[in-house]
DNA sequence: ATACTATTTGCAATTCTGTTGCAAGTGTTT
DNA sequence: AAACACTTGCAACAGAATTGCAAATAGTAT
């Protein structure tokens, strides 16, 4: 879909700024830090902005957030359609020990565990470690 | 096992900070994080000093990071016997969205996935939210 | 028991990450 | 074109983590 379009099919107003963060996420198929973004988009937006669009994209389903050991999140593009009412990234990610890249696995679905009574489950997240295709 | 000889086996020198940290691991049964460290030690040891002490406990394979989708990172200590070498915490994790805590669930193995071909897994991490025993 | 040396610690300074308030600017609707 | 709510940039702030260095200390050799 462009652009335009899923600003506007979440409610998010088409901004210069939005449109350039989407932008971006489109460009890679693997999951983006604020710095990441930031390296790209400084020259054009201010860092405040890059924050409050990853936070806006996150609320609508745009963006999930895609965890990870290390330091800081990422995120990447929804693959199926996210609103903010309902995300289902029900997938696994995997991270890449040479390279760094975090990238969703999109059909690897997270395997349902049976936990000892008592526990209740409402959502899980499986994150693989590993070397990626292109390293391999 | 002793606080001391966990020490000297994982080639560290028995220092106060040290036992000090240990022993605060030893008597939470959840993972903790910097910032909780250093509530129960500021009056003794510097902030410097825990960071340092989780890196280097991290690094002999006395803790392990317990991932979760949260700002700060947690740690717990290793149920089985870790090295620098080796670390082998197959275990999932599960997080609690009432009290927070995020805790080992040392005999929830997490399963094998079939990945893609070209994909060269080394370690897996469950993480799972939901209502915890004592909250429920 | 003492001396020696490499490791560890505390402190101050610094960097990096993320948030907030507010005035100016912009997108959308009418 | 005008109105209004939403968005942005900037400056200030808060929190998390790292680094350099001098002083202290653990473990070992004497
Ligand atoms: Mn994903
Ligand atoms: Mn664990
Ligand atoms: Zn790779
Ligand atoms: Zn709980």
């Amino acid at each position: 879909m462009d652009t335009e379009n899923i600003l506007s099919e979440h409610g998010l107003r088409n901004t210069e700024a939005r449109h350039g963060v989407l932008d971006v996420f489109k460009k890679y198929d693997y999951a983006l830090s604020h710095s990441d973004l930031e390296k790209e988009l400084q020259k054009y937006f201010d860092r405040v902005t890059i924050y409050r669009t990853i936070h806006a994209f996150l609320d609508k389903g745009i963006i999930h957030k895609v965890i990870d050991d290390s330091e800081s999140a990422k995120y990447a593009l929804c693959a199926d359609e996210c609103s903010s009412d309902r995300h289902h990234d029900n997938h696994a990610h995997f991270k890449c020990t040479k390279c760094g890249n975090s990238e969703c696995l999109n059909h690897v679905q997270v395997p349902n565990i049976n936990l000892p009574s008592g526990y209740l489950v409402s959502e899980s997240n499986l994150l693989i470690e590993g070397v990626c295709k292109s390293c391999n």
